[in-house]
DNA sequence: GCCATATTCAACCGAAAGGTTGACGATATG
DNA sequence: CATATCGTCAACCTTTCGGTTGAATATGGC
């Protein structure tokens, strides 16, 4: 189980985890850091915004769990983190192929958010 | 023009469709919607928040895609629409698939080195 | 026609998002 | 030591978000 699972709930992690990858900037960046690990400066120098307005999509990426991010002397390496992107990416195939036979997963998955959700 | 610039009419839509998920209360909506097609009212009854608020959070869905919201008489009826979906799902899927590209370590060790190397 | 019901619209509000700039701490280099 | 580079922090600004309330616009039932 992820390490986020222990002091949130699901709900709180897929709120970060959509949030982050609603801007495209943060998408893009997801993206480079596909190709290779790089290193903070070089992420942002493809964008038309300054150094600190990436450092903070990164902060956000990170916080996401959707990157790690890793100092070695003056540089800080940005790497992707695959497994969050696993997570949600599991949630909304459970609504992609509810008509599908996997309805074990989906049955958790709703009684999950049934009683998340504020309800009575 | 880097490769990921690519997708621009994707780009959009899936902002749009992201930040919808971002929200607690829209997830909660989507799950409640994969048993039944609901009416505007039936959905916020569960709620505690008005039906202005989530007439609105509808709306911000139907915009994505996410469901569509067919008037019969003065009753809406929201049906969940799972292709946006889907969509989203095949994008997050091609990140999730990252470790199937089996990047060599040692390629990305050699580029890094290259990069920090004081020469030129 | 009259009244209740279903839904949206408009105006407003506080908080958060996404950007800027300038200063700052830390680290490498000469 | 001096200086340039890497990255973040703090303060600020504007726009968007998520909610409220009250009025408005259908539509249905009697």
């Amino acid at each position: 189980m992820a390490a986020w699972a222990h002091s949130h709930g699901m709900d709180d992690h897929l709120d970060i985890v959509f949030a982050a990858l609603a801007d495209p900037t943060r998408r893009a960046i997801l993206a480079m850091l596909l190709e290779d690990d790089m290193a903070v400066t070089d992420v942002a120098e493809p964008f038309e915004m300054s150094l600190a307005a990436i450092s903070k999509h990164l902060g956000i990426l990170t916080r996401a769990g959707l990157i790690s991010q890793e100092r070695h002397g003056r540089v800080k390496w940005c790497r992707l983190e695959p497994d969050a992107l696993r997570d949600a990416s599991v949630w909304m195939q459970s609504f992609g192929q509810f008509e599908a036979v996997n309805l074990d997963a989906f049955e958790k998955f709703l009684e999950r958010e049934l009683r998340d959700a504020p309800a009575d």
